[in-house]
DNA sequence: TTGTATGCGTTATCAT
DNA sequence: ATGATAACGCATACAA
């Protein structure tokens, strides 16, 4: 493709102009009659530099436009400055709040964020990661059904990981929401508002926060009101869609249920819309609750009671976390951290009556939510 | 920090195990006996090797777990594979979508995407595509308010651009979405159903996107009764909140428009949660649509008529283009696609009566969506 | 078909 | 404070 340039010409070479490709150290080092040494210097700072030269370096770097080439700084620093991102197939809102979060923090702190994300099956997480050697320098892994051990096979050796929402694994940072948690103080809020049956529409199987907050949500009527009926869980896969279908069956139980539950908001909103569709007054006849709080929530009719999960700080505190990985080298332990969620209480639960347009939730706090600094 | 290995004790270095560092092409080489430049060349396979060298060489590799390096091969042959993605503090749902569209393609062709979100002002951006040399083949840029010629002064020479829904500027390939058509067949539509006030809410002010939906809501009324009216346009910034403000003074403005369309869905789902809770019904006191057509819109009540439009076509194309202009390398002709877009009716703007539950919409595509190969 | 040697653009280790 | 130069890990022109 491209010729090579015999460096036994270097007159011929010299009246040249800029090459194509991009200007180079050694072309500030010519154009400022110093050496390479002196111009890498000045770019990195750690060594002491005359005053003048310093000067005379960047104004020539300026006019010439040179900015260090990314790869061959790698090669000897043994360091990219690029983290990696791992996503899973998820849906709308969390994603952006994530990748937000994440790269915050990495631009604040140099680097940058390579992200992959619609990893259906095992094996294509596998391979991304593989092909992760020298272009990054860490990974954030956000896959809620990987396990740990085929993550540690596969990633190459000594690459810093934290996981995200994953099943913790030893030998890994990791760093999660408090689904349990938050599930649990749902269910208890709703059985405190007297209802004793509550459906639940569940998330995708196998996923680990669908079914931690169905444990929450097990637990939490169960200390209320004793062991939940099986039928009062409905199967669905965080889309609206599936929050629909589950809204319609839950319709048809008997005795039907006073209370619904969605393992997400993006169910949740889909249930309304099936229970509106039948008829059936939210939150009179039927109070409901999602999880996330995603924005939207607070202007649906009625505005949505959920659980308010801080997904920029995930992606945030994740990234931090990686960082502190990056900085500790091998001497690094691993950590295990749970994000906290707070109750958003609005009006499709009934506990409170519409006031002006209901949009300015009062928030019953489960447990403070860490703050992070700005 | 790492200390340096001398190369001039390689009986030493033999019995050592691997190092911590990752395994390199050399020790592949040893382990099979062969030169580090055939095993570069059953990795590349643009060379002839014997089969049975080939399976050695594969087999060696797989055991030492190799993995060439990114940067060390960027250095020699130009190209990282990777590719940039800049993108403006933006909305949940079109975010993920854009990078879901881009990354398809491009890890189908081998590449990774480097992200860079949030970039609020102008500086921030150059300073981001600047730190981008070395380490893409290309970048797209989606920032609806930076010039062209601010981005090609700081674009490191010869990268190849490809520009998202920003102002098209000669010199770049540019992609977008048809923001005037589909405004203006909406604001067509609207008049088309006997609306004869109708208010719009606009987009952040200096936001190529929102600027065009306004000229098409514009024309499309003008071409139906003349003139519209400049008080039936009020200022938003694309987020729930701002529709919701704006909702509020439409409901002031005298005389009080019938209809609403907004410049994007979150802002009419904000607008339609004012006027609910101001009583106002939906779509029989005041008509209602927006633009995007994300998810939820189909799942508000009462569903909300929008205009649809493809996000991850949308970034899919953009990738596809800037593998064109990669391949296509110096002699690469620079081009400008719009994508279409098609309306979506739905019960919020009084076209049609609640049949079930109003959840499928029946499309009057205005023209039709050019089809992505999958 | 395979091996040898060189260069990619930078940083780091020596000197000076 | 600055210069010369050897790595870094790989791909390729060239020789064999």
């Amino acid at each position: 493709m491209r010729a090579y340039r015999a460096t036994t010409a270097p007159e011929a070479e010299r009246t040249l102009p800029a090459r194509r490709e991009g200007v180079t150290i050694r072309e500030v080092a010519r154009a400022t009659g110093l050496s390479v040494a002196t111009i890498s210097r000045v770019l990195n700072g750690k060594s002491a530099v005359r005053e003048e030269t310093r000067k005379k370096v960047l104004a020539a770097a300026a006019r010439l436009r040179w900015v260090p080439h990314g790869a061959a700084r790698s090669l000897n620093t043994k360091e990219t400055r690029n983290v990696g991102v791992l996503l899973p197939d998820i849906y709308g809102e969390f994603f952006s709040e994530i990748i937000r979060g994440i790269d915050l923090i990495a631009r604040r702190r140099g680097f940058h964020v390579l992200v992959s994300s619609s990893h259906s099956d095992r094996s294509e997480t596998e391979d991304v990661l593989r092909a992760l050697r020298g272009r990054v320098d860490g990974v954030i892994v956000m896959s809620p059904t990987i396990a740990a051990r085929d993550l540690r096979d596969n990633l190459p050796e000594g690459l810093p990981a934290v996981l995200l929402n994953c099943i913790a694994g030893k030998g890994f940072d990791s760093i999660s929401i408090d689904n349990y948690g938050g599930a649990y103080a749902m269910a208890r809020h709703l059985s405190g508002l007297g209802h004793r049956r509550v459906a639940f529409i569940a998330g995708p199987p196998g996923n680990h926060d669908a079914e931690e907050r169905r444990r929450g949500f097990r637990d939490g009527l169960r200390t209320s009101w004793g062991t939940p009926r099986g039928e009062w869980e409905v199967e669905g896969d965080f889309g609206e869609e599936s929050g629909f279908r589950a809204g319609k069956e839950i319709l048809c139980l008997s005795p039907r249920p006073t209370a619904v539950f969605a393992a997400n908001d993006a169910m949740a909103i889909g249930c309304l819309s099936a229970l509106q569709g039948a008829g059936v007054e939210v939150p009179d006849q039927m109070a409901l609750a999602g999880f996330d709080d995603i924005p939207i929530s607070r202007f649906t009719a009625p505005p949505l009671t959920s659980v308010r999960v801080s997904i920029g700080e995930l992606g945030a505190r994740a990234m931090e976390r990686l960082l502190t990985a990056l900085a500790d080298g091998a001497g690094h332990t691993h950590q295990h951290e749970t994000l906290t969620t707070s109750l958003v209480v609005r009006e499709s639960c009934g506990a409170r009556r519409a006031p002006g347009a209901g949009r300015s939730p009062r928030r019953k706090t489960t447990r403070s939510i860490q703050e992070e600094k700005r």
